[in-house]
DNA sequence: TTCTTTTATCGTATCTTTACGATAAGATAG
DNA sequence: CTATCTTATCGTAAAGATACGATAAAAGAA
């Protein structure tokens, strides 16, 4: 007996639940928004044993989160020699602000129908 | 051990990972989008047994997922005699909408600094 | 009343998630 | 080379999520 049956449904309702999956739960939250504000523009990285100084977890659960996030492809990873260096894609954050918008939308447009 | 320590984390990001764990299952992605295309706003409203005619999943694991995605309150339901009746919460959806933009828009605002 | 219809809940099985300590693996320092 | 530092992974435990059959409960039909 299958636990989830991802098969019987749309490759984008799928897609979408994955993303949600993926910001649902308050660390990985918090680890995105940290990303963000310590990865500035000027190629500036986050070194992982940051974010465990910011995350109220032990070190193995954020390597976890952090492994989760980059699966949907939210963050990307660089090692740096012996220190690993995460930092957002913008463009896959860009992409799931239009599916979550969009999806969204559509209901609300179907609303007045 | 506990399993989710939400207590370390902010309620706004607790109160966005819940909203993210209900969108986090393709069935209540398709329950949404039912919802809004059978619940006009003539008053007309949506019967379980539709919702479970439409969705592949047994009847009693549709109630489950409607039940999640009420206590997370994005659909509200009204009992009719026997029948149970369905309808999405569009004050929450909006809010759920305003939460997400916010949040990844604060993201990408970061970025630029 | 009795039967049917409808839906929520119970019971159960299985897989997933979360959490942490311990350890391995890789790079640098001494 | 050895020790240290850093991080991913392993092992494990407990709780949650998912799925479905069976059943209960409530309303209406016969």
């Amino acid at each position: 007996m299958p636990i989830v049956k991802t098969e019987e449904f749309s490759k984008a309702d799928v897609k979408l639940a994955e993303l949600a999956q993926a910001l649902a739960h308050p660390a990985r939250i918090a680890i995105l928004r940290t990303l963000a504000n310590w990865c500035g523009p000027d190629g500036s990285q986050c070194v992982c044993g940051d974010i465990v100084e910011v995350i109220p977890l032990a070190q193995a659960t954020v390597s976890q989160h952090l492994k989760k996030l980059k699966e949907v492809g939210l963050i990307d990873g660089t090692i740096d020699g012996p220190r690993s260096c995460y930092c957002i894609n913008w463009e896959t954050l860009s992409k799931a602000e239009a599916m979550f918008g969009n999806f969204i939308g559509n209901l609300q447009e179907s609303k007045k129908t």
